[in-house]
DNA sequence: TCTGACTAAGACAACGTTGTCTTAATCCAT
DNA sequence: ATGGATTAAGACAACGTTGTCTTAGTCAGA
């Protein structure tokens, strides 16, 4: 058997040659088609196994008007951490179903080139479909690009018109309302929220979901209770410190994502207070900023990977049913508490 | 011109019966082949214009061999976050030369498939070439696996074997100097150093530069003042609460990654010192924690997004030379000093 | 035994490029 | 004028699959 080397390519000829079948059969037997004998199928496979026969690409989406290629498009590839969970997960979804994943970068507003290099990338990207995040799943000219292009596509935690393509998404309300009904647990009562930039879809969901908590607890928060914050580690230091001014200063505070918490960290240690002994100080993500901080934050687990993964899944399914994009569902992911160190019951 | 919109998508063949050319001609003005007069080419180039010719990747391929997919390895593709900073690198250079981006991920060892699975997975990926990011580009393994499937490749920041491959890097012993100087020069000289992991190169450069720093201002750094750490912002923690509790306590504190930096900023806070009035803190890699801590860490930037695109480069430029591999070269990149509001001259 | 329906498998032409040859035209030095 | 280079462009066959037809072969029912 030395043909197994030739070059180190084995194609679909070799295998059909050496097993004594024509060369459709054997495309057959990879796709997991009907028409081919038991006998003949594991035959073939087997020499597929033995051979370590990958199908060429390049071959297979040229003939087939597939390129088994699902592409992730986010704004800033290297802002967020989130970009690198996204990814993971779609890697994994992507893999389990033959597929590869590539990545595309719709430049944000201020650089040049703009959405218009974007649509260009994605028509010779040549995709089977995409992925989008946050924000680009907002965007009325990256929608429109990608809707263009006929590609189907699903969102991860779209803000808005939730009726426009499938998605994926947590509930950020009930996970706050939880984060904050844990700190009450632990018997704080005067609990503070920083919320995040008022046109934040997110924000808002994780400020409703704290002021509910707080009402089914009997309690209407104060309004100086529930500061500005902007998701910058700067703001949420401001906001601690005003905070900590209250004559009657609250015993926990609960910063609508990780960064401000870690602000109000070091507002805490400015002004004197252990963390979490004097004050209790909750984020929300998990991001690797939540285990860098000192203390370790607690926070709520954003469940990034699995939302990309599940897109991706819904992504793969939908392929082959023209009806794809009217079919609109969505896809509900858990969160998950966790506890680290920077809370605690109140000392007084 | 009805024939712009023929289901979207335009052929080369559409092109040349337009122009009145042969298929040939049009795919030596695309792919700026000589052999075309100039008048030709113009007239060719137009169309292609007009029409919004873009050509079917896969066609290229399977007929050039060549599949203009660039490959990023990653072991962990969430866990760090240089992950989207490589990206957006690789991605410019991919873009500039017509390729794309692809990503691959090693499974960590931990984890079931390890280098198998990679190795299928660069199989049929076909990418034209790889680049390697830390710790893979170090993987013996990971090298066999690139390396048996004839792919050329460059490095990111090696740490070994630097004849093995084309590589890029920064000189972090420079740059760590530099970084000690800077405290120095704001008058600092008790300046205290808090190390890596000791198998972990970087780490190992960045203290040399500490060292050559200090001697150069002909001090001799106590034993004392270079604290263990393990990249780890705990780790920064206690390395800091040592260092202070020393009786002649520093006045600076270099921790060799960020981190680390803000373990140590919790550390001054905890001990009721205001940073930077009473102490000051540096730190190295300029990560988005490095933003987000409080006070903002002055910090050295790593050009990581740069490297990434000189890596593509350096790939892309090499294709087509058959002693790719043999020719090993490498190219050095530039880091900057980023002042934030950690360091400042001692209050004493 | 014949017919029609079904099954397993093959023949053959796409798919949209690029690589290798070949040809026709032009040019310059003889 | 003549021959050898040089240049611009075309013809044609890959590239390695999949899609669409077609063809034997088998089986059940009349």
């Amino acid at each position: 058997m030395q043909q197994d080397e030739r070059g180190g390519k084995v194609t679909i000829v070799d295998i059909a040659r050496e097993a004594g079948v024509s060369i459709k059969t054997v495309s057959r037997v990879i796709n997991r088609e009907e028409g081919v004998g038991e006998e003949t199928r594991a035959r073939v496979q087997a020499l597929v196994d033995r051979l370590c026969y990958r199908p060429n690409v390049s071959a297979r989406s040229l003939s087939s008007r597939r390129s088994y290629l699902i592409g992730a498009i986010f704004m800033r590839v290297g802002a967020y951490h989130y970009v690198g969970e996204v990814q993971v997960g779609a890697m994994r979804a992507c893999r389990r179903a033959g597929y590869h994943l590539g990545v595309e970068q719709v430049r944000p507003p201020e650089a040049v080139g703009g959405v218009q290099g974007f649509a260009e990338g994605l028509r010779d990207a040549r995709f089977d479909g995409v992925v989008l995040t946050p924000p680009t799943c907002d965007d009325p000219e990256v929608l429109a690009a990608v809707e263009a292009a006929g590609l189907p596509y699903v969102r991860i935690a779209p803000h808005r018109e939730f009726e426009r393509s499938p998605y994926v998404f947590m509930d950020d309300r009930r996970a706050a309302r939880e984060q904050t009904l844990r700190l009450w647990n632990m018997g704080h009562r005067r609990i503070a929220f920083i919320d995040g930039p008022a046109d934040h879809g997110s924000a808002e969901r994780r400020r409703q979901g704290y002021l509910e908590a707080m009402r089914d607890r009997g309690v209407e928060p104060r309004p100086e209770w529930i500061a500005k914050g902007e998701f910058l580690s700067l703001s949420g230091f401001n906001a601690t410190e005003a905070l900590l001014r209250l004559k009657e200063r609250p015993t926990a505070i609960f910063a609508a994502n990780d960064e401000m918490a870690v602000g109000a960290l070091a507002a805490a240690a400015k002004n004197g207070l252990s963390v979490p002994r004097d004050l209790s100080v909750v984020g929300f993500d998990d991001t690797p900023a939540a285990e860098a901080a000192w203390p370790r934050l607690t926070t709520v687990h954003q469940p990034t990977a699995e939302m990309a993964e599940a897109a991706v899944e819904m992504l793969i399914d939908g392929f082959g049913d023209e009806r794809f994009r009217a079919r609109v569902t969505a896809r509900k992911l858990g969160y998950r508490l966790v506890q680290r160190d920077s809370a605690a019951p109140p000392s007084a």
